[in-house]
DNA sequence: GTCATGAGTAACCAATGAGTTACATGGGCG
DNA sequence: CGCCCATGTAACTCATTGGTTACTCATGAC
């Protein structure tokens, strides 16, 4: 209730927090081809797999991304929802920004 | 085009470890509220003018604000076309990850 | 010209955190 | 049960960078 800075706000602290790490972004680039396990993932990375472990807790911590059991491997893939969240929080700026945009109707070189 | 790496890439890639630090994300929120001088914003936050500025001159290179003079001040406003970016990247994982997320149909606890 | 105001820059410090190696854990298989 | 494979965790190092203070630059008022 009320708290109107929260959930929105939080989860998108999270993410943008999460999404804030070049090798992170690389991660989730990897994830859009499909899901994959830990180490692939890290092959395809020029870090270590503990580093790309580490991540990938930043990401599901972020609700960023899932992962599944699947015998001794995790498989990770992509979490919709997590995107939702930066979208919203992004779309607000957009909104507010793009109104007084159009009202200046400055076209200041894009 | 033909990078397809290159513009949406690196554009968003700016945006989003602009947009990866806390304090440039409450500039952010300041400045949705309208344009505003440096002294003003730094006045709204818990970090000194210098500090304001430095972010303020990476939020500008990720193109996320502009500035104008006004005297001898400097009044920042948000630059929609820099949230365009960050938002084309992440509907591109939306997409990709939605798709598949139907696919499997998992009600993981979203 | 001189002074005052507002902002950017420089030099520096300290905390954060990304990365590494070494080790622990958990599940499959012979 | 004992061994191996795929990950996660711990302990630590090092680079990055957010923050500060001190100083410089630009503009406007007088």
């Amino acid at each position: 209730m009320t708290r109107r800075t929260s959930r929105a706000a939080r989860d998108a602290d999270a993410v943008f927090d999460a999404l804030g790490d070049p090798t992170r972004r690389a991660i989730v680039k990897i994830l859009a081809g499909g899901p994959r396990p830990v180490g692939v993932i890290a092959d395809a990375l020029p870090v270590t797999r503990p580093a790309v472990s580490k991540h990938l807790a930043i990401l599901r911590r972020a609700e960023l991304v899932t992962a599944r059991r699947d015998g001794t491997q995790h498989i990770f893939r992509l979490h919709p929802p997590g995107f939702a969240a930066a979208r919203r929080w992004l779309d607000g700026f957009w909104d507010e920004a793009l109104a007084r945009f159009a009202e200046l109707a400055e076209g200041d070189g894009g």
